[in-house]
RNA sequence: GGCCACUUGGCUCAGUUGGUUAGAGCGUUGCAUUCACAUUGCAAAGGUCACUGGUUCAAAUCCAGUAGUGGCUACCA
């Protein structure tokens, strides 16, 4: 019999164990069939992990992804269950591309132009190479067990043809369109962007009013003003009764007068400034939709490098941030500033990746109808098959409270910008010659053909993510049919509306189906504070300088415990290292229990109990496994977990293992429980479990593949009598410690005690060995008088000290008798609580009454 | 402005459908080291469950309101 180092050494296992499950090819449920360790019928259960952008490395948010998901996939792929988890990068277009230009300037003081689309699209994919491969190997060192030879990239050739297949699709449907719309243009980082990449910024902005005619109206940005010739005013708006819609006026304006045209509409608020304002539809959304809504005339006033075009006349070619004092400047020498409000308070819209300030643009682009119904499915718009799977429980989201927040987002969802103008993703797969347009899967035939220069928003790629990685388009593909819809996705509550809305709209459009049956949300890793980790605070912890320290296990179980749903969580380096100390407990646990196994055995039965210790902790086991399953199903991973380790410390640990040093003979019975807790700590700890199982049981059999050890037991079915008999022992030994650190009698000094139990004297006498072992007590007497537990002191007892230390104890169970006595005593608690529950109260008033008396008559024999 | 979440001992959090004297880990205090583990064990101190009101025989738990914190979202130019 091998026996264990002294303490875990994560290292010396890790490596090897990930590489021997990987040489297995154990991850693939298709070599799981093969060996036979999973039946072919059996349920399928599928994961598609979410792609991580290849942007650079891994941080502690992917570690506790893959860590929740690997949870998932281990327990039901012990569970029997074919199971499947999917990995894959996302080429995250604007992110990488962003990245990589600003490399480029840092490390070369180049553009992208100066090297010119090819090279430049070189230079991305070389980076995002090697980011890849960074990435995939932190997954491994994660003890991720996902199917590399399933291995997927949002920017490869399937994803690609998958990508252009829907294109073809939406737009045979109508459902894709090129038009002229206001979009927002992201000019640092010269491409169109959604709305769902802007990040709003407050700050602090000068608000002017200006006279315009017979108006004052307000703005914060003078800049746009030199096309405003529409002056618009609520419709009930008394001050501004006498003028009416569509009345022309003319107005001395910035350059010259102009001609203005009063709109009245509901849209404007009537408290705000003075009520008026001009509008200038091509750089505001809202303004858009108001010339749309009238027809009124657009006018492009900023060009795509945020400089004024000709319109601005002197000020034409500035910068729209230095023209704005000196167009105010202008407006006051020619009498029109009213007045500036130094401290009005906007949002500014940047762009999430380059922190360009965004500047509303009207301009052709490609969109996603989200209005428009959509025949073979039953004529529903995108927008109405969003809302119904998840109306319809088709996909539940975990937690639930983010349906209102995805129902809401959904409400407000415009049509969808598709195109981008940067060079890193997939090509739009438009051609066109002269006035022709050709839009397909592959290239038309002919010559003369121009493909369109734009590419696709990153996240229409990833919307196909989970059947693009299974197959589609080939409708057939056995992986489709086998994994498809998935079971559950797992991930972050940020990308709600970024991802996950978007698998759904285009699964549901497609396929016709959900994508996911569940969507599981995890919340942010935050540091010890509170706060986001970033480079700039150097709050970053890195999961694998936290692996190399304190091993894989360890920093799982920290990304796991105490990670409830939809809740961001506070990690500190502590923390870790806190559950290092669990991992080298369990390996002693075992180490302890190997000592006194004869001979270890798999596929054992539950041995028969002996003693009543043993049909505790049994019956503990039954109980533990039984809750840890049905949370683990319930996506409480962080309860489940916390049972277990109760489990494994507290119970087996600190009681059972010290009783078995006692009672002996306990290989059967240790060799069982070691089975089961490996096993049922193996998704959460998959290294240290398999290492004990193999140093334990031989390398011959995976502990990752040995069968889940679901309890035989359903819940509810257990008889507690017999626990509670030994929670008695449990009691008078944890008394007398108690007792005895009190006194501060030397804790290896064997004394004597007495003990006053009434009817349990049995269960007392029954364990009096245990009893004595672990009290440290070389003589147990039993009395019938006195109190329930007191010690034979060598001396008598300093009555000075006992006598404030019983009255105290006196007084507290004094309080805790007479709130019971009152409230058994209320003849309303009586009447209306349920009987077990009185009669419960009952009892513990009872109880608490001879425990009362007890110590009154052991104070009255102190005096 | 709207919506959502959170508020429990010094810190991090449990507390499942209302029913023992509200639990755990870290930290703190005292004691212990030839016996699986000091990456340990034993014992202890520490909480008016944010506040106010309501429902109920019974509220940390349900309802309403208030305050604070965080987040999402919106067309106040």
């Amino acid at each position: 019999m091998t026996e264990l180092s002294k303490a875990y050494e994560p290292k010396q296992y890790e490596d090897a164990i990930y590489k021997k499950w990987e040489e297995s090819g154990l991850f693939n449920p298709d070599v799981c069939v093969e060996k036979g360790v999973t039946e072919p019928k059996s349920e399928h259960f599928s994961i598609v992990l979410p792609p991580p952008n290849v942007t650079g490395t891994l941080h502690m948010g992917h570690a506790a992804m893959l860590a929740i998901e690997d949870v998932m996939v281990r327990y039901h792929r012990m569970k029997g269950d074919r199971t499947l988890w999917v990995p894959g990068t996302d080429h995250a277009a604007i992110a990488t591309q962003a990245k990589v230009e600003k490399l480029l300037i840092e490390n070369e003081g180049k553009t992208k132009y100066d090297l010119g689309r090819p090279e430049f699209l070189k230079r991305v994919e070389k980076f995002a190479q090697e980011s890849h491969d960074t990435i995939v190997n932190q997954a491994r060192k994660m003890g991720a067990s996902l199917d590399w030879s399933r291995e997927a990239y949002t920017l490869d050739e399937k994803r690609n043809l998958a990508v252009r297949t829907v294109f073809k699709k939406m737009y045979d449907d109508g459902l894709i369109y090129r038009g002229h719309r206001i979009v927002n243009w992201d000019p640092k980082g010269q491409t169109v962007i959604s709305d769902d990449e802007i990040v709003y910024e407050e700050r602090k902005n000068k608000f002017y009013t200006f006279k315009y005619g017979p108006f004052e109206i307000g703005t914060a940005r003078p800049e746009t003003k030199f096309g405003d010739k529409y002056v618009v005013m609520h419709p009930d708006d008394k001050r501004y009764k006498k003028w009416k819609h569509m009345q022309k006026i003319t107005v001395e304006w910035i350059n010259a007068p102009i001609e203005a045209t009063v709109i009245k509409d509901p849209m404007i608020d009537m408290e705000f400034g003075t009520g008026v304002m001009t509008i200038t539809p091509w750089h505001s959304h809202e303004d858009f939709a108001l010339a749309e809504k009238y027809k009124l005339d657009k006018e492009q006033i900023i060009d795509k490098e945020g400089k004024l075009l000709p319109i601005a006349q002197e000020f034409s070619g500035m910068k729209i941030t230095e023209a704005k004092d000196k167009i105010v400047e202008k407006l006051k020498t020619k009498g029109l500033l009213v007045s500036v409000d130094e401290n009005y308070i906007n949002r500014i819209a940047t762009a999430e990746r380059t922190g360009g300030v965004v500047e509303p643009q009207v301009m052709e682009q490609w969109f996603v109808n989200v209005n428009k119904p959509v025949k073979e499915r039953g004529n529903k718009t995108l927008k109405e098959l969003m809302q119904d799977v998840v109306k319809n429980k088709k996909i539940e989201i975990v937690p639930d409270h983010f349906e209102k927040t995805y129902f809401h987002w959904i409400d407000n969802l415009r049509d969808w910008c598709i195109s981008r103008q940067i060079w890193f993703g997939h090509q739009i797969p438009v051609w066109y010659k002269g006035e022709e347009v050709y839009v397909g899967v592959d290239a038309p035939a002919g010559d003369g053909w121009q493909q369109d220069s734009d590419t696709l928003d990153t996240w229409f790629s990833s919307g196909l993510w989970t059947f693009s990685t299974l197959g589609y388009p080939d409708l057939k593909a056995e992986d489709l049919k086998n994994y498809h819809p998935t079971s559950v996705m797992e991930t972050g509550y940020d990308i709600l509306f970024f991802w996950v809305a978007r698998m759904i709209l285009m699964t549901t459009y497609v396929l016709g189906d959900v994508p996911f049956k569940t969507v599981y949300l995890h919340g942010l890793v935050r540091d010890e504070q509170g706060r986001k980790m970033s480079k700039s605070l150097g709050n970053v912890i890195n999961p694998l300088d936290m692996i190399a320290k304190y091993g894989t296990d360890a920093t799982r179980l920290s990304l796991l415990l105490g990670n409830t749903p939809g809740n961001d969580m506070k990690l500190s380096e502590e923390k870790i290292a806190g559950f290092r100390n669990f991992t080298n407990k369990l390996w002693n646990i075992s180490r302890f229990m190997l000592l006194n196994i004869e001979e270890p055995k798999i596929d054992v039965k539950e041995p028969k109990a002996k003693t009543l210790a043993d049909e505790w902790i049994l019956e503990s086991l039954e109980i533990m496994k039984s809750l840890v399953e049905g949370s683990i199903v319930k996506y409480n991973f962080a309860i489940a977990g916390e049972m277990l380790k109760e489990f494994t410390w507290n119970h087996l640990a600190d009681w059972y293992l010290e009783i078995a040093k006692v009672e002996g003979g306990k290989s059967e019975i240790l060799n069982y429980i070691l089975n089961n807790i490996l096993k049922l700590w193996h998704p959460y700890m998959p290294f240290v479990t398999e290492s004990i199982w193999q140093e334990v049981y031989g390398e011959g059999r995976s502990l990752m593949v040995e069968k889940w050890p679901s309890s035989v037991h359903s819940l509810g079915s257990f008889g507690d009598e017999r626990n509670v008999d030994f929670l008695i022992v449990k009691e008078v030994i944890e008394k007398i410690r108690s007792l005895r650190a009190e006194y501060k009698i030397e804790p290896a000094k064997k004394i004597g005690a007495k003990i006053n139990i009434g009817k349990k004297e049995k269960v007392v006498k029954d364990n009096e060995d245990i009893i004595k072992a672990l009290a440290r007590l070389e003589k147990l007497e039993f009395v019938e008088s006195g109190a329930e537990i007191a010690l034979d002191l060598a001396g008598a007892v300093d009555v000075e000290k006992e006598k404030p230390r019983l009255e105290k104890e006196i007084a507290e169970i004094k309080k805790y008798v007479t709130g019971l006595e009152n409230k058994v005593s209320n003849k309303e608690f009586v009447d209306n609580a349920p009987k077990a529950v009185v009669e419960k109260e009952q009892e513990k008033l009872s109880e608490a009454q001879s425990k009362l008396a007890k110590l009154q008559e052991q104070l009255a024999n102190l005096k």
